[in-house]
DNA sequence: TATTGTTATACTCTATAACTATA
DNA sequence: TATAGTTATAGAGTATAACAATA
């Protein structure tokens, strides 16, 4: 049991206790985690059709109609005509939404100022250098693990 | 944007692609991230009976029911009698799923210290502070909000 | 009377494949 | 012929409530 090993843990426990912050924030209302994330998505981007939402959340067109037929439902976007491709369905927020997207944003500004408060100062520049040295070196893992498979696909067809 | 709020989004991005890493793993397995978890439990604190499992993974005893139900089917766990309580049940792991328990926490392992490595060994102390701090503020941030809905269900009632 | 696990029921997330309308 | 979205179908995760067996 290596300091090494810990890091790595203490960063899963802060995703886990973070999706669970996120989850409760919803309680009562119908949105769900990945009902908020499209709406994250549309609150960054603004208006979408429902195939750039699926190809930037990275799930399957089927499953975007499904999401925005719920939240359309409930009052938090809405669809309308592609102005020059009549196949495509522009989904945007409505005016409620956006306001409760204001707020979201301002509160998770908030929670990451007060969670970079509870860091030492002199703490702080090496934590972020860390992190993101982390997050660069998954990401060039994932990315060669990925070209591995794909090379394995070619040779088994 | 301050600088401030990249830390929180690096975590958050980090925790993605960690998710991403471990459901990578298991393709063409009949193992889930839902499944590997319970397996993950079963490996750290041995054989248990399914309120216990259900107890520490904080999902529903029904969920335990179906998740040991494909797990047992898989040839991953085994259910046998309870010595003294017969209305309990001790889930087990199969020999074969102790050795790949045993493989998955090498992996694990050497997973932490691959992005351990790629962090500035002068950073390396801070940035475990840093994580520890945060993970501490969240917790605290969390039971907080616990104890006020608490509260404020006690008054609804 | 309380607890352990299961059956019944239901909702959400997700995917692939077939299909319609349009490009 | 290709693309955008929907319908059809299916599997997984999850929850609550009712129920059986046992404590």
């Amino acid at each position: 049991m290596t300091p090494e090993i810990t890091v790595l843990d203490r960063l899963l426990e802060v995703s886990e206790l973070f999706q669970k912050d996120m989850a409760r924030a919803f309680d009562g209302t119908p949105l769900t985690p990945s009902r908020t994330r499209l709406l994250w998505e549309l609150a960054a981007t603004g208006p979408s059709t429902q195939h750039a939402l699926a190809s930037r959340l990275e799930v399957s067109p089927r499953n975007i109609t499904g999401l925005v037929d719920a939240l359309e439902a409930g009052g938090y976007v809405t669809r309308s005509p592609h102005p020059s491709d009549r196949r495509a369905i522009i989904v945007s927020l409505t005016v409620s939404a956006q306001g409760m997207m204001h707020d979201m944003q301002r509160e998770h500004a908030e929670l990451s100022a007060e969670l970079l408060g509870a860091v030492a100062p002199a703490d702080r520049a090496a934590l972020l250098r860390g992190v993101e040295a982390i997050s660069g070196r998954l990401r060039e893992l994932i990315a060669a693990d990925a070209e591995r498979q794909a090379r394995n696909q070619a040779v088994g067809e």
